[in-house]
RNA sequence: GGCCCCGUCGUCCAGCGGUCCAGGACGCCGGCCUUUCAAGCCGGAAACGCCGGUUCGAACCCGGUCGGGGCUGCCA
């Protein structure tokens, strides 16, 4: 049998990066096994599914390259589906489920209910004694199924190994909602029976409605799936991650100067390694070395320094043209608009440099500002530090005659003039070409200076100069 | 409260009864390199939660305990 694995997002906000983790284990599994991985959209919280966010799922999943199937073959369909495209057939299997005498229809609001499960388990009963009802006493309502009692549902969860529940500790769960809409429980459950999916690996937050989804499926006739719980993804403090803990969707990821191959080689290492000496691997490596059965138990802490360093790898490892391709988008953004012909040239020769000590491509405008404005910002702390100390007019003056002297304005021969500017003054080069840099550069970091000033061009690099020199 | 899951450096993983006085990576600390910042290189601190048991031998098996987490909804 072939593998068929689902992710089943709800619509209800930006995609978190929790849940694009268990997609990801999905897409490796299905992909190592030549299976099929379908995108199904569950939207069966119809108040608060949103087409935005269904959207944004969407695009974060093709931004990764979580490439679902499309298509449909004997099986059902391959590509993304929404659940509400089927609310009358899960209507019409809940119906059928009450005929049968598996389910019965719940008229009664929750605090008669709670009052009865109350009573239930202060008598030590079990807590579906004085809830459960025949199909008889009511037509309306919600629709319950009534957890079968004769035996304990176990099964083998491929991370969480063999697993038991006792009869008495699963409630009657409510399938289809008075208003006619199907519940998780019932719309995943009969989606999984009908498209024949065989492995469902999920968020561990759901190991203990599993036993009910089970029980469903039998009812059904189906034969239910393999399980592997994930262990969740927590924020630093050990709290399952949430808003708190900052940004939690993948949207903020994309925009914020992640690439998406260290997104996805990142979220690979939470929960499983490749490996006890590789922390950096491609997807093609995760793929052909990925199971399921390989996941770890123990929650993980989504750390965003190591996803830094992670991202800081795979840009440093692109080609130049790469990098240039990834970063122009994000200087457009910054900027207000694309760099035209003549500010890429003067871009390019620094732009490798830059790339070597980037870690979020949201950097890098800030690298190149003082090449692309007409006026360098002076950072105020930097010009505190490096600007306002003895020597610096010296500096500034020497600098100037010797860069104006040049004829050739290659990084070389700058740094032959700068040298020499050093030697006449006597003075070390971190003394001395820092009040060069921030004037030129307007801060005290920035790309080698240099090269950095070869780029800007000798007129602007002299008068960036007299301009600082000015302000003395 | 009930049911369930989990427990190796601060963090992510490796370890699947002896080769572990526990290995790698991020982070941290120190050094080197150096025009800043990075990168790179070298070195360092840092963990098997605890208690019993099984065994010739336990991080690995069992029990308990403590700690963390999930579920307990007409959310998923």
């Amino acid at each position: 049998m072939s593998v068929r694995v689902r992710i089943a997002p709800s619509p209800t906000g930006y995609v978190h990066v929790g849940n694009v983790r268990a997609a990801l284990f999905n897409w490796l599994f299905a992909r190592h096994h030549g299976g099929v991985f379908i995108l199904r959209i569950d939207d069966t919280d119809v108040e608060r599914s949103e087409k935005v966010y269904e959207d944004d799922i969407k695009e974060g999943f093709r931004w990764l390259g979580l490439d679902w199937d499309e298509g449909v073959d004997a099986g059902g369909p391959h590509g993304s589906y929404r659940q509400s495209d089927r609310f009358v057939h899960y209507r019409e299997v809940a119906h059928d489920l009450v005929v049968r005498g598996l389910a019965y229809y719940d008229d009664r609001n929750p605090e008669e209910l709670e009052a009865l499960r109350n009573r239930a388990t202060a008598e030590k009963l079990h807590p579906n004694t004085y809830i459960r009802r025949p199909a008889e006493v009511a037509s309306s309502g919600a629709i319950r199924f009534s957890v079968p009692q004769d035996q304990a549902v176990t099964f083998h969860d491929l991370v969480r190994d063999d697993m038991t529940f006792e009869p008495e500790t699963v409630d009657d769960f409510v399938i289809l909602r008075s208003d006619g809409a199907p519940t998780y429980h019932l719309a995943s459950t009969v989606d999984d029976v009908d498209y024949g999916i065989t492995h469902v690996a999920r968020g561990e937050d759901l190991l203990s409605s599993t036993p009910k989804h089970i029980l469903l499926t039998r009812a059904l006739g189906g034969t239910p799936p393999t399980y592997a719980h994930l262990p969740l993804l927590f924020g630093p403090d050990g709290k399952k991650l949430s808003k708190r803990h900052g940004d939690t969707s993948l949207k903020a990821y994309r925009e914020g100067g992640y690439l998406p191959e260290a997104m996805l080689n990142f979220l690979s290492t939470l929960g499983w390694s490749i490996g006890s000496d590789r922390t950096i691997f491609s997807v093609e490596e995760a793929i052909a070395a990925f199971d399921l059965a390989d996941v770890s138990k123990g929650s993980a802490v989504f750390d965003l320094d190591k996803l830094a360093w992670i991202n800081g790898e795979y840009i440093r490892a692109l080609p130049v043209d790469r990098f240039r391709e990834a970063v122009a988008p994000v200087i457009a953004a910054a900027r207000g608009s694309d760099l035209d012909g003549e500010q890429w040239s003067i871009v390019e020769p620094v732009l490798p440099l830059v790339q070597e000590r980037t870690r979020f491509l949201t950097e890098v405008p800030g690298q190149l500002d003082f090449l692309l404005d007409e006026e360098v910002t002076y950072d105020e702390d930097s010009w505190a530090r490096v600007m306002e100390k003895e020597g610096v007019v010296d500096i500034l003056d020497h600098a100037r005659a010797n860069l104006g002297a040049l004829d050739r304005f290659d990084p070389e021969a700058i740094e032959r003039a700068l040298r020499a500017m050093l030697e006449a003054l006597e003075i070390g080069a971190k003394k001395g070409l820092q009040p060069v840099r921030v004037a030129v550069t307007g801060s005290a970091i920035s790309p080698p200076l240099f090269e950095s000033v070869a780029a800007l061009g000798k007129e602007r690099s002299l008068a960036r100069l007299d301009a600082a020199r000015s302000k003395l």
